[in-house]
DNA sequence: GGGCATCTACGACGTTACGTAGTAGATCCT
DNA sequence: AGGATCTACTACGTAACGTCGTAGATGCCC
């Protein structure tokens, strides 16, 4: 834990992302590089109507949250994912099972719940995961 | 989806619990009936002082979102948890799992995250389902 | 059966997160 | 220099949550 965080009582796992973020890391993580707000807007502008400025706060707050880095791009920024969507959600996903009571049963309830081709997929992965580690 | 959710647009997934929310809720898991407001009044004024009206207010929120059941008692009411602990956080993981781009690469670094313990409960977890479920 | 204790229903207020946007001032390019 | 563009900051509405109070219903005891 780090000193904010005991300061802060108990530390807060990470958050599902609101809908607009979502929509927002979205663009991102389908975006080749770095994009800057106004092609976050010109992209997000095909199905939503947003404000230049509510696409910047979102990738500001992004930003404070950790989710996405900014580099300077002449007087603008650009913003990329901090991590891929995948990582987000694994984290998520450890954050929950953290928070579960018997983690044994958590996990098999988890498997009980997934579809059978998620099931072969955890398989594949853990399989991986053994080759690899050992 | 419900004719709610379809109205609402995207459908949320479950929520993680808020810290006191979390507190009442692991009064009733551990619980062996169902408990009164008093009662888990009573249990958490151990480590939290907290207004009788608060706990009554908190349990009663998580009967609106289902996360409790309740049934009379004389004209108190007593709460039990909806689903065990272990559900809630299995419900959590696959929330995330669906909003993961590819659940492929989700797997994958899930299981990257999780301990060697962990990942061992997780085989033994996927064992039992094929032996049941073929 | 009247009164006290207890319980619920409902409302209320502060805080924080998020969706949404405007204004003001800095910056860059022509 | 001046317009276009970008950022920083502020702001407002809504919803969730932590927190509690008041008012009225209900049950129990003497």
């Amino acid at each position: 834990m780090t000193a904010e965080e005991i300061a802060a009582g108990t530390p807060k796992g990470p958050r599902p992302l609101g809908d607009l973020e979502r929509l927002v890391m979205e663009q991102l993580w389908s975006a080749e590089a770095a994009l800057t707000v106004r092609e976050v807007h010109e992209r997000l502008a095909e199905t939503r109507d947003l404000a230049y400025t509510t696409v910047m706060t979102v990738l500001d707050r992004l930003a404070k949250k950790k989710l996405t880095e900014r580099e300077r791009d002449g007087k603008a920024w650009r913003y990329k994912a901090a991590a891929p969507r995948e990582e987000l959600a694994a984290d998520l996903m450890r954050d929950a099972l953290d928070r579960a009571g018997d983690r044994r049963e958590a996990l098999v309830r988890f498997v009980g719940q997934v579809s059978d081709e998620e099931a072969a997929l955890l398989r594949d992965a853990l399989a991986r995961l053994e080759a690899r580690d050992g």
